[in-house]
DNA sequence: CACCTTGTTGACAGGGGTGTCATTCAAGAG
DNA sequence: CTCTTGAATGACACCCCTGTCAACAAGGTG
């Protein structure tokens, strides 16, 4: 606050350093074609010796363009989020863009209303939707209303004019029920997650294939309904494990339902993996450091975030790139909680990675 | 991306539709003094009659000022930076001013030219500093540097102009080694975090001072060392677990790390609180799901990002405002997972607060 | 050699606000 | 009633870039 920095220089003393016109200096700054080698190697010198830094106001100002990103989110765990955000800041700032970030709480009046209000007062040049905001009409039509492109990312697809991200959930589903059929599971349950996530639908999906294509029944009585929360998955577990016939496995929409599906199973005693296989979904820190380990499905969050950052950013400077990923595996990782099952108890005895 | 918007009004159309100069429209956007009550209400009328807003670059070309205040972090936990993050959103929007998220990894030198780098293309106007870039005075003296204020979010005072939010961490972990104490425990370990934070001298002073306040000597030989990761809990877990003489509580840092001595003492059959109390600190979503639940210190971190935020627009704005808090208070959590140890366990069972 | 292209460059006019300073006006002092 | 003072308002330059368009050079064509 007290020592002095020097002037910063403008556009127009790299102008003058270099001997040419500020236009000039201009489309050095941008890329732009139709400037000799020569030339512009003399603008960056002179730029690079005036450590010279372009106004991103009078930048915006003149383009109409702000260099801003929004992603949109709503409060679905911080750890999922902070891997989405870490990916688009990376991957924005390459491509000289900031990241700004907008939470969306409460009705969708309100958040139609604090969505307009960010993306007028700030000019935002497009948006990351991120679920469960990914299936809110009204949201996809205020962006078109504004004029602003925007991708999203999601595990379903729904044709929207390329603008979607697409993780391969219904497929991990599947890869990790059957590895629990395989086990020898006959009555494996599933706990499903928030009805407003498209991810609940997918994930159940796979889930329901696997057992079909492996001549599994598909028995309702076996599926709960969860909201994402560890209480939901409580409350699952109580009625799951208690049960006349109580089921060999456990899978939950992801890892905190397991996580409260497990701590049930801890309080009656029932051990895992070797009485009761649980699994969860998302690769949360939860699920790698709670006991037994958490099996897990984890999704390519950094990768996505980084194909939607560039999706997004192509649609801005209207850049056509048809070479982006379709969609996107998710890897199943093999933990504990579902590895040591036995379909007869002799010998029960504790294991774990962590030691 | 196809429907066609309305122009956007800019200061001329509110100044001419309230038969006034564009300065005066300006004087009331920025809620200056010394226009009347009657002038600035036709202007307010105005500006709602057209959905007016005003061009954020143009404010910050003409005014110098970007409205933009960067949050500097390193990857200290996806739900701490989470938690102020929000607060600081919140808050900052509350202000009309944007938060732009800056991750700080790597050397030092490479810490510092991304900062400057940052500051400069987007020409923020202040920074707030997150623990363990707070005792960072290479990064403080680039912000004298810049000329631009900053705020510090921490655990331990380092008198640098009022600059600092601090949050007792100290007296917390006092407080829950005293809990400790009073259980009967006598052989209390102690788990060190990362050397490079604050949080990891005053968390271990509050755990000195409760024990020779309580008559209790400190024994090195209970005192590990940590990184704030779970592998480093587990390592001291089976170091301390392992120990001729065992201790029977055992707090540690962080809740990672808890969780992981948690898991070691599951390894080794060892139950918890029964034959071993074990607390965290942080409040994370793991100390209240993994199992037993653990307690924990909660730190007032959304208060604390509200401070931040608050004082360091303050400062920007050079407002005095000598009011905010000096020293927050944490809380601490008591879950089960010290409650109930039994000095000499005779029967032993299971309790938990989750069913 | 005149005529076109294509590539390279610059002059100039904004873009939409704020800072400075001059001017007007109303109210209180003498 | 005149003078002084401070509040209220406006004129205008300026903040620093980009878009538009014209100018000019070099090379190809018939």
């Amino acid at each position: 606050m007290t020592e002095i920095e020097p002037a910063k220089a403008t556009i127009n003393d790299v102008a003058s350093l270099a001997s040419v016109s500020k236009k000039t200096v201009s489309r050095v700054i941008n890329n732009e074609a139709n400037v000799r080698q020569v030339t512009r190697e003399r603008v960056q010198q002179a730029m690079s010796d005036l450590n010279y830094y372009p106004n991103l106001s009078a930048r915006s100002l003149a383009s109409k363009r702000s260099y801003l990103v929004a992603m949109l989110y709503c409060d679905v765990g911080a750890y999922y989020l902070h891997q989405l955000q870490s990916g688009l800041l990376d991957h924005c700032s390459m491509r000289n863009y900031s990241l700004l970030m907008q939470p969306c709480e409460g009705s969708p009046e309100q958040i139609l209303a604090q969505v307009e209000h960010k993306a007028r007062y700030m000019n935002v040049d497009g948006f990351v939707l991120v679920p469960p905001l990914v299936c809110m009409p009204s949201l996809t039509s205020l962006m078109k209303r504004l004029g602003k492109p925007y991708v999203r990312i999601t595990p379903r697809e729904e044709y929207d004019g390329f603008s979607e991200i697409l993780c391969d959930d219904e497929q991990a589903a599947f890869d990790l029920t059957s590895h629990l059929i395989q086990q020898g599971h006959k009555t494996i349950a599933f706990v499903r997650g928030n009805p407003d996530c498209l991810s609940t639908i997918t994930r159940y999906e796979g889930y329901k294939r696997a057992l079909l294509s492996h001549g599994l029944a598909l028995d309702e009585l076996y599926v709960m309904d969860g909201t994402y929360e560890f209480s939901s998955g409580v409350a699952a577990g109580k009625v799951l494990l208690q049960m006349p016939i109580r089921p060999t496995a456990i899978f939950c929409s992801n890892d905190d339902m397991a996580a409260g599906v497990l701590s049930v199973a801890h309080d009656l005693n029932i051990q895992v993996p070797q009485a009761l296989a649980i699994a969860g979904y998302d690769d949360s820190p939860l699920a790698s450091q709670s006991w037994p380990a958490l099996t897990s499905v984890k999704q390519p969050n950094r990768r996505m975030a980084e194909v939607a950052a560039n999706k997004l950013i192509d649609k801005i400077e209207k850049i056509e790139n048809p070479d982006y990923p379709q969609n996107m595996a998710c890897q199943v990782m093999y933990r504990n909680s579902t590895e040591g099952w036995q379909a007869n108890p002799l010998s029960v005895k504790a294991t774990s990675e962590t030691v």
